[in-house]
DNA sequence: CCAGACGTTGTT
DNA sequence: GTCTGG
DNA sequence: CCAGACGTTGTT
DNA sequence: GTCTGG
């Protein structure tokens, strides 16, 4: 599962990296992106753009906005069935900037935080899809979920899931592919060979702590 | 036909 | 909205 | 994902 | 235990 991530890179690597307009509200370095908070996307319909939008998917029929709460993650084995979210990975699917992800490793004993990042690449993309909720006002809640799959072999030493990261090449297939086929075919683990995982402190696991100091390898 | 669900992960 | 279950 | 709350009435 | 909030 994907349930915690970094972007901490300023934005100035963040533009020159996606090829995106400078979003003028967003700066922060984000060392602990949780789910509910508005965090940078880059969405099919409007590609040149980082958006900010809430992490937790809100189909758009929803009468409950908490549902919300629980869309973190899709499956992407099963994504093209669930009824929540068979329409957005046909028609709104977004990049989800990330530098690095968290996994817990748990143990009877304890649960281990590990920080896991690309041995090559300090921006990739998390693949996502998003939709749009209108409250009773009429106003609109932009929202994302990530996609998870089965563990790559380093992957799995840790957890039993791992969110979908696309190469470079395939970013932009992400956002315009428009065949189920080609869709799929980027729902995949990425080569463990190319990724690297390291225990951090539990500094982590409080949604509150947000300084690079959690990114500092244990020992 | 209408009513009701619509999700994942982890843990038991 | 769309699908499943009754 | 983890952390933290989890309740009401009446009074200021 | 279970839900909400970050």
């Amino acid at each position: 599962m994907c349930g915690r991530y970094s972007i901490s890179k300023n934005i100035e690597e963040i533009v020159e990296n996606f090829k995106i307009e400078v979003l003028k509200d967003f700066s922060a370095q984000l060392f602990n992106a949780a789910p509910m908070m508005k965090l940078p996307v880059i969405t099919n319909t409007d590609p040149k753009k980082l958006q900010l939008f809430s992490w937790g998917l809100i189909p758009s029929w929803s009468k409950d906005p908490t549902i919300g709460n629980k869309m973190i993650n899709a499956r992407g084995e099963t994504i093209f069935e669930k009824p929540s979210f068979r329409s957005c990975i046909r028609n709104k699917r977004c990049l989800v900037p990330a530098d690095s992800f968290y996994e817990w490793k748990k143990t009877e004993e304890k649960k281990q935080p590990f920080r896991i990042k690309l041995k090559k690449r300090g921006l990739f993309s998390l693949a996502g899809i998003w939709d749009e909720w209108k409250d009773v006002d009429g106003k609109i809640k932009s929202t994302f979920s990530i996609i998870t799959t089965s563990p790559n072999n380093l992957m799995s030493e840790i957890h039993d899931r791992m969110p979908v990261i696309l190469q470079k090449d395939d970013e932009e297939k992400w956002l315009l592919a428009n065949d189920v086929n080609e869709i799929s075919s980027l729902i995949t683990s990425y080569p463990a060979i190319e990724m690297e995982a390291c225990p951090i402190s539990l500094m982590v696991n409080s949604p509150r702590n947000n300084s690079a100091e959690i990114h500092t390898p244990l020992n």
